[in-house]
RNA sequence: GGGCCUGUAGAUCAGGGGUAGAUCGUUGCGUUCGCAACGCAAAGGCCGCGGGUUCGAAUCCCGCCGGGUCCA
């Protein structure tokens, strides 16, 4: 497939050969035409361990600016990192490459690159194989992947494949990498609905660097195929290459780990913390994790089984055990995953990620926990906070984390006092649940680990290790984390766009004449109700901005404007009705201005109530959503604790300052990269909108890439009232407000609340909360009082009946009807009467209907009566149901004419049951 | 965005349509020179809030509020 694409120039003027890999099969190219394998791993294994494939030793930073001050000098422009959270985009919640920061619209042309060609190092995080970090020598979640860009298109090419592989090998060669020892490797590229040939690059067994050309995109029916889709070329065509700066480092050490190449460092304070001899300088333990990386790099370690088998070929390689090798080995290896992981949150904390239990914030928790609790196996008691803090300080590259470092701290011991709460819950839990499946003499089923972790987070490790103190074994597969994940495996949703014929973009008169009310158009199409103009003063649904409402008037029609969206730049206004106006007509309309007036006032709140708040509560305040309509607004802002009652009024006052300022609203068009270039990607609070233009909004301090509509300067808003804080996620806070005319309504709202509950005390509002709580004190005393003389009524009540009682067989037996009694002094009065073994008492009263009480000592009990059947039987008469204990029931109905009627059916039950066994017992 | 769990005495929790419980803590009494320990006793509950079903709801159903947790 593709054999075509790969036959460069490059290689043929360079005395390459193209060969046959023995066994993969795969196609690459070589100098040295003495090579038999393709150079990848498991075709080969490493051999750079030990054995440097460069002239001399990189750290990460020497590495990095080596690698980008080459691409300098060969005609690139440097171009700062992109953070590890993709802001600008709206599919993926981390940066996982570096072509990802120039996703979507640069590479598919819409917007120009910042440079090109350009060279960055770009830091990406990926946590697919996590479980692999630490342990197969070369796993980073986190990684740093310098590349070097070209976008070329068929008018204007930068340059193409065999520049790509130049420079390639340009940049090993002066790295000083023995070029005969380097192969490019064949293999088609795909993903995210792109493709393209691409060559991987490797040099001792390891893969440096990937070179991919990317020029197909996936169409459908499209004519060139690969693994099962089709694709077409594209108009773009772009060099997206991927060289790992960690991998560089390691290659030019030679370590036995990647990661004491990159950050020895902290490798060696983590292992002084949790006083493990630095066992790496020790040659032997040198030459065991070299091993363990060797076979490592050839394997699949995903998973127990194979991580045994990987341990079972390190330990024979070396002549022990596997017991011996693994008490060797994971302490190290754990290490290594702390070293890994607080460096990753050290750059997701950093770059403001906020820990949750959703999105991307739920990412960071979930490594978060796992380093605490390797911590934990390691014994190291030096909080989290200082190990992210050593990382932060170990990059004098990244001083904006510096800044942050307050807020890091704060979250990150915040999160620690969390985890260990959701433990010490968790390990009660699990214990009580061991021992009910002790009690059975059962093992814990797997349906019940995946239930502690799903519902309580409780890992399965904690779990065993818990249900073993208890003697209970647990049942745990290797595969339990793809098990929860399936349980979670959820239906695609989808959304249809409605299909439409092939319009000009409508003219947005809207974002033209921001005050204007009424406007003329021409009538482009009519789809059943939906009408199509030529430009609109109707705003659309986005942004969190409901549509505008409204009417358009032909000569002889009138229709409301119910709902306006906008498909692709064609706005679409939904009317009440489906006939009256054709294509051509011209149309008055003319828009509720209200409503419109109100959205605007709601929507230029919003990004005032979001500068105070982040003014209020810190830099890490980054908006995840909001909502407009005409009498509230909501803002959902993402930090770490909840808000105050004191924050929150600061926060109420600092938006109504800004209000008063009357600050001018700025809107104008920018450039997107210039914009981002200017204002960073705080921009995309509210998202990111297509396009290489972005309407750029500024209101005070807030610089926002936003679509909507807004008042021109901030005294038009009016008051800003603030209504609730909710907590929507953990992680996310919730702020509701409401603005203009909605704001005073809703003060005079909570006056007239305040009003009335003081008028219903006969108090001024002021005395409120202490009337209230006066009331509220003494309807609690009240209410025990009440109980105490129900309970003393009780007692002579029984006392004054205890002579009415008849003698049935021996036992006394009682039937009364108590008017207006509630249930509970019936039932007081019975249990007192019947505290006498030999008591039966049938009580009944009027209130609401029928209530039947029937209580039974413990001698008539033994004797066969039972409350509950009574009553049942009893409730049945007027018109209800009831039961309880054969002590005590209750029971009622709504015929209050038959309670005397009930009452002797029960004396005739007791009597009947007492006959039946004097019979059967004689 | 989707799912699951959860809210009962100051704390930790049981109960799960029919008189609200246990343990610890608190207070008092006993024992003691005193303390601890022990014994006895008591106080302490809008069973998160609002609706619904029912003769009857802490319990079942719905909504809201709060807390926890997993996944995308």
């Amino acid at each position: 497939m593709l054999d075509d694409e790969y036959q460069l120039e490059y290689f043929k003027e360079n005395g390459f050969v193209r060969k046959k890999c023995p066994a993969c099969g795969k196609n690459f190219w070589t100098r040295d035409t003495g090579t038999k394998m393709c150079g990848d791993p498991p075709c080969v294994s490493y051999s750079f361990i030990g054995a440097p494939v460069f002239k001399k030793e990189y750290d990460i930073s020497s590495m990095r600016e080596a690698y980008l001050s080459f691409f300098e000098r060969n005609g690139h422009t440097r171009v700062n990192r992109y953070p590890v959270i993709a802001r600008w985009r709206e599919d993926i919640y981390l940066t996982i490459a570096s072509i990802a920061d120039f996703q979507p619209f640069v590479t598919s042309g819409l917007v120009p690159p910042p440079a090109n060609p350009l060279t960055i190092s770009q830091p990406c995080i990926r946590l697919d194989d996590l479980d692999a970090v630490g342990r197969s020598g070369r796993h980073l979640t986190t990684f740093e992947m310098m590349a070097h860009h070209a976008f070329n298109s068929r008018s204007n090419e930068i340059y193409w494949k065999d520049r790509t592989v130049e420079l390639c090998d340009t940049l090993l060669s002066e790295l000083g990498a023995d070029l005969n020892a380097v192969t490019y490797k064949e293999s088609p590229w795909a993903g995210g609905g792109n493709a393209g040939p691409s060559v991987e690059v490797l040099v001792g067994g390891l893969e440096l660097a990937t070179l991919v050309f990317m020029d197909l995109k996936q169409v459908k029916g499209g004519s060139i195929e690969i693994k099962g889709e089709t694709y077409e070329k594209m108009e773009n065509y772009i060099v997206d290459t991927g060289y790992g700066l960690e991998r560089f480092v390691w290659a030019s050490r030679g370590s036995p780990t990647i990661y004491d190449a990159v950050f020895p460092g902290v490798v060696k304070e983590l292992m002084d913390l949790a006083g493990i001899e630095h066992s790496i300088e020790n040659p032997e333990y040198a030459n065991i994790f070299s091993q363990n990386a060797r076979f490592a790099g050839v394997m699949d370690i995903s998973g127990q089984a194979n991580l045994f088998q990987l341990r079972k070929k390190v330990a024979d390689s070396i002549g022990t055990t596997v017991e011996k090798l693994q008490k060797i080995m994971v302490p190290v290896e754990t290490v290594y995953v702390v070293a890994d992981h607080s460096r990753c949150l050290a750059f997701m904390l950093g770059d403001g990620i906020i820990p949750s239990n959703v999105k991307a914030g739920y990412l960071a928790r979930l490594v978060l926990r796992r380093t605490l609790r390797m911590m934990k196996d390691l014994e190291i008691r030096e909080p989290l906070a200082e190990i992210i803090e050593m990382q932060i300080r170990n990059f004098p590259e990244y001083p904006e984390f510096r800044e942050r470092l307050d807020t890091i701290r704060e979250i990150v011991t915040l999160e620690e006092e969390k985890y260990a709460d959701t433990i010490e819950r968790g390990t009660k839990l699990v214990r009580k649940t061991a021992l009910h499946f002790k009690e059975k003499k059962e093992k814990m089923p797997l349906a019940e680990l995946i239930q502690l972790y799903d519902t309580h987070g409780i890992p399965p490790e904690i779990t065993r290790e818990v249900a073993k103190d208890s003697n209970v074994e647990v049942e745990l597969p290797d595969t339990f984390y793809s098990l929860v994940a399936k349980k979670h495996s959820k239906a695609e949703e989808e959304e249809q766009e409605a299909l439409l014929p092939d319009l000009p973009q409508t003219r947005k008169l809207y974002y033209e004449y921001p005050g204007q009310r009424e406007f003329e158009a021409q009538v482009i199409d009519v789809i059943e109700n939906r009408i199509i103009l030529d430009s609109t003063l109707f705003y659309p649904e986005g942004g969190g901005q409901p549509s505008d409402h409204g009417t358009l008037l032909a000569d002889d029609y009138v229709a409301d404007v119910v709902n306006v969206r906008s498909i692709n730049g064609i706005i679409i206004h939904e009317t009440d009705s489906d006939f009256g106006f054709k294509k051509g007509d011209v149309v008055k309309g003319k828009i509720d201005w209200e409503r419109r007036m109100a959205h605007m006032r709601h929507h230029t709140a919003t990004h005032i109530v979001n500068e105070a708040a982040k003014s209020v509560l810190g830099k890490h305040i980054w908006q995840t959503g909001a909502q407009k309509s005409t009498d509230r607004a909501r803002l959902d802002l993402t930090h770490y604790k909840r808000i105050t009652d004191e924050e929150f009024r600061e926060i109420e006052l600092r938006a109504n300052k800004e209000v008063m300022e009357n600050l001018p609203v700025i809107i104008k068009w920018m450039d997107r990269v210039e914009a981002e270039k200017q204002y960073g990607f705080t921009l995309y609070q509210g998202g990111v909108p297509p396009g290489k233009e972005i309407r750029i909004l500024r209101v005070g301090n807030d610089v926002e890439a936003c679509g909507g509509t807004h008042v021109l300067n901030t005294g038009l808003i009016g008051p800003i009232k603030l209504l609730r804080t909710e907590r929507i996620q953990d992680g996310v806070e919730r702020i509701e407000f409401s603005a203009g005319e909605a704001a005073v309504k809703r003060i005079q709202e909570r006056d007239e609340l305040l009003n009335r509950s003081a008028e219903a005390l006969r108090v001024s509002p002021e005395q409120l909360p202490d009337t209230v709580n006066r009331f509220f004190e003494e309807w609690k005393d009240q209410k025990k009082e009440n109980e105490r003389l129900k309970a003393e009524l009780a007692e002579a009540r029984v006392r004054a009946m205890v002579s009415d009682a008849a003698n049935v067989n021996g036992l006394k037996v009682i039937s009364k009807k108590i008017p207006h009694a509630d249930v509970e002094e019936l039932i007081k009065v019975a249990t007192e009467f019947s505290k006498n073994d030999d008591a039966v008492a049938l009580l009944a009263s009027d209130l609401g209907g029928v209530k039947l009480v029937v209580s039974a000592g413990a001698h008539a009990q033994k004797m066969g009566v039972n409350a509950g059947a009574i009553v049942r039987e009893m409730s049945k008469i007027v018109g209800g149901g009831g039961g309880g204990k054969p002590g005590i029931a209750q029971g009622g109905g709504t015929d209050a004419q038959k309670i005397e009627e009930a009452l002797e059916m029960g004396v005739k039950m007791v009597k009947e049951k007492l006959n039946s066994l004097s019979t059967s017992f004689n």
